[in-house]
DNA sequence: CGATTTTGACCTGCGC
DNA sequence: GCGCAGGTCAAAATCG
């Protein structure tokens, strides 16, 4: 090809697939529909019941169906796939006199009406919640599900109108012990039920809580320091709304939580400490302003190479990135000189670049995570026929955020994503998922880098576990050269459209065993962000969700389950707390924290939108506001 | 004409 | 020191 042949992404330089860029949804538009469809599954018991959506589900949408779970057993049996429930009819069928309803149905039944299937946010997941129970309780000729049958009030009375009332005058007024003791389990599952709406707020609540200080423990006293630095606050705090409800899936605390997740977009290089980042933030963000004014300012490069080295050891030399202002690996050696903390000087010291890597199936050149994106460089790589290209953020001037693309070579329909540094700017509402998700992940790596007492990071700590390319894992791995977290998203990025998924969407999250408890709590509580803010407790046998072991020893202890189903294998059984704990911190910062199914379902929702988004042709490109009109930047 | 892509050259780290 | 590989630069070409 010859230079500069400008030749159009079209081309499909980095994989082989000739064909013309799809053009991508407008993530937001993928998002709400996977909010939409997400609705119809809530309480879907197991995998079998999402397939009746699916079955329902027209073909051409993208409709990755997420399994929200809510922390309350309904007891819900599939019975059937219409779209209408009879009552009656499933009254008869049931000798149990168990009232059985097909939760989706009964979604599909209400979405129109007063409950809204758009639970963007967390609190309208909760809502939802409320309002589905509040149809329990008032559409019981429709529901059930609480295996109910009972009689006095007017409700309970269609209940049993049509056929067990008959057959009670029918057998002689037997049932008037039947019905007190019917009436009392009726009672008793009514109060369940209360117990658990009550349950429910109460784990909102601790979110809540925990949420702050999270943000607190994250960010120190640098809150007003944020504030401050953005000298376009107003301008912000629009994004920072849109932030809040699209990168947690949640509206958590209005205000309160708004200034939280905003302001760091991607901490791919994150230090653990809130204060350091902080530090390292603004003082990236000054020298990014300066060398933005004095261009590449390529004058102090071997200085801050010098500095680097000194400070970082084995650090990745990238001459540029001093040049590209703000590059990562130029804020660890800046936090830590800055001497705020001290005793993380060595853990930072030893961490290196983390990256994000993504792992999607996607015919496009790229996958649509929302950001603009500039190709500066391609190679090949070794052991990888196709090339990889080099990518930096180009939404704002030093940005220097880069990223990576390259196919599989082992299966080229699967294309690799690696992200790696941060956004120095806010981020439009589409790209806060990918970039929240890639941003927690790192975090996680690197808070369970950084809980090494000593500060060593085995390399190997956790073996490079990124198997073929048709590894459903996510992994979090420290190998080097760079403490890598890989999203595994090539499972169907919508668990729904699988008829019997093989296998479900993992983390692998190895921390380290010498970690004290609070370091691992903490870790723990970065787990949510992972996933969006949710890890989902359940029986290890059940899945084989979030994996926090021991280093080392990961077969010497048993490895706490900290369920987490990313794309939406839900299964969710609020009774059935980790068996095996890697410790009380763990399961109390998690089970807090993750306590809310609906984060997986939102941060699911939101990825494998964006995966999907790859596979769809759509005119996205029309809101395209960049120049870029090669299909490479897909403005969602 | 500005933004973007291409691509050979260059730099750096690492292993031998 | 050399070769290799990863990563980036930057001139030239291309595109809208």
């Amino acid at each position: 090809m010859a230079k500069g042949s400008g030749l159009p992404i079209d081309s499909d330089p980095i994989g082989f697939f000739i064909h013309k860029p799809t053009v991508l949804n407008s993530f937001e538009e993928d998002f709400n529909n996977n909010n939409k469809i997400s609705n119809n599954s809530i309480n879907s018991m197991d995998a079998s019941s999402t397939i009746h959506h699916h079955e329902r589900s027209p073909p051409h949408h993208h409709h990755h169906h997420q399994t929200l779970q809510f922390p309350v057993n309904l007891n819900y049996t599939h019975h059937k796939d219409n779209n209408s429930p009879e009552p009656s009819d499933e009254k008869n069928n049931n000798n149990n006199r168990t009232v059985i309803i097909n939760e989706m149905d009964f979604f599909a039944e209400n979405r129109n009406r007063d409950i809204k299937p758009s639970p963007s946010s967390y609190h309208d997941m909760i809502d939802h919640h409320k309002s589905f129970n509040e149809q329990i309780d008032i559409d019981m000729n429709v529901n059930t599900g609480l295996n109910l049958l009972t009689t006095n009030t007017s409700s309970e009375q269609s209940m049993v109108d049509d056929g067990v009332s008959n057959d009670a005058a029918a057998e002689d007024k037997k049932p008037t012990t039947e019905l007190v003791v019917l009436h009392t389990e009726f009672q008793r599952v009514k109060s369940e039920n209360q117990r658990l709406k009550i349950a429910l707020d109460q784990v909102t609540n601790s979110y809540n809580a925990l949420q702050m200080q999270l943000y607190i423990t994250q960010t120190g006293n640098k809150s007003d320091e944020k504030v401050l630095e953005d000298g376009n606050n107003n301008n912000n705090d629009h994004d920072d709304d849109q932030n809040i409800n699209l990168t947690n899936g949640t509206n958590i605390n209005e205000g309160k939580v708004q200034p939280v997740v905003p302001r760091r977009f991607m901490d791919l290089g994150l230090a653990n400490n809130g204060e350091a980042d902080e530090t390292s933030l603004s003082s990236s963000e000054e020298r990014r302003s300066e060398l933005v004014k004095n261009g590449h300012g390529g004058d102090d490069q071997m200085e801050k190479k010098e500095v680097n080295r000194a400070l970082i050891g084995r650090e990745d030399s990238d001459p540029d990135q001093s040049s590209q202002a703000g590059w990562v690996p130029n804020k660890l050696p800046r936090t830590t000189s800055s001497g705020s903390v001290k005793d993380s000087d060595q853990t930072e010291a030893t961490m290196r670049k983390a990256r994000v890597s993504v792992r999607a199936r996607s015919e496009a050149p790229m996958i649509a995570d929302g950001c603009q994106w500039r190709k500066y460089g391609q190679k090949m790589a070794k052991g990888n026929p196709c090339p990889r290209a080099y990518y930096r953020c180009t939404m704002a001037a030093g940005c220097p955020v880069r990223k990576q693309v390259q196919r599989c070579a082992e299966d080229r329909t699967i294309l690799v994503t690696t992200y790696e540094g941060n956004h120095n700017h806010p981020l439009p509402p589409p790209a806060m998922a990918m970039a929240s998700t890639t941003s927690s992940a790192a975090r996680m790596l690197l808070s369970g880098s950084m809980s090494s007492s000593d500060g060593i990071m085995n390399s190997n700590f956790l073996a490079r576990a990124m198997l073929p390319c048709s590894s459903s894992m996510a992994t979090i791995s420290a190998s080097a050269p760079f403490p890598t977290v890989t999203l595994d998203l090539t499972q169907s990025p919508n668990p729904l459209h699988l008829q019997k998924p093989p296998q479900p969407p993992q983390f692998h999250l190895a921390l380290q065993q010498n970690a004290s408890s609070a370091t691992t709590a903490a870790a723990a509580a970065l787990l949510p962000q992972i996933l969006g803010g949710q890890a989902i407790y359940n029986n290890q046998s059940k899945f084989s969700g979030l994996q926090m072991s021991s280093l080392g020893q990961e077969n010497s202890l048993a490895p706490t389950t900290v369920a987490a189903r990313l794309l939406g294998h839900h299964s969710f059984s609020s009774s059935s707390p980790p068996q095996n704990s890697l410790s009380e911190s763990v399961n109390a910062a998690t089970a807090a924290i993750a306590a809310d199914p609906n984060f997986t379902a939102a941060l699911a929702a939101a990825i494998t939108s964006i995966i999907s988004g790859t596979h769809s042709n759509n005119v996205s490109n029309n809101n395209n506001n960049n120049t870029n009109n090669n299909g490479n930047n897909v403005n969602v």
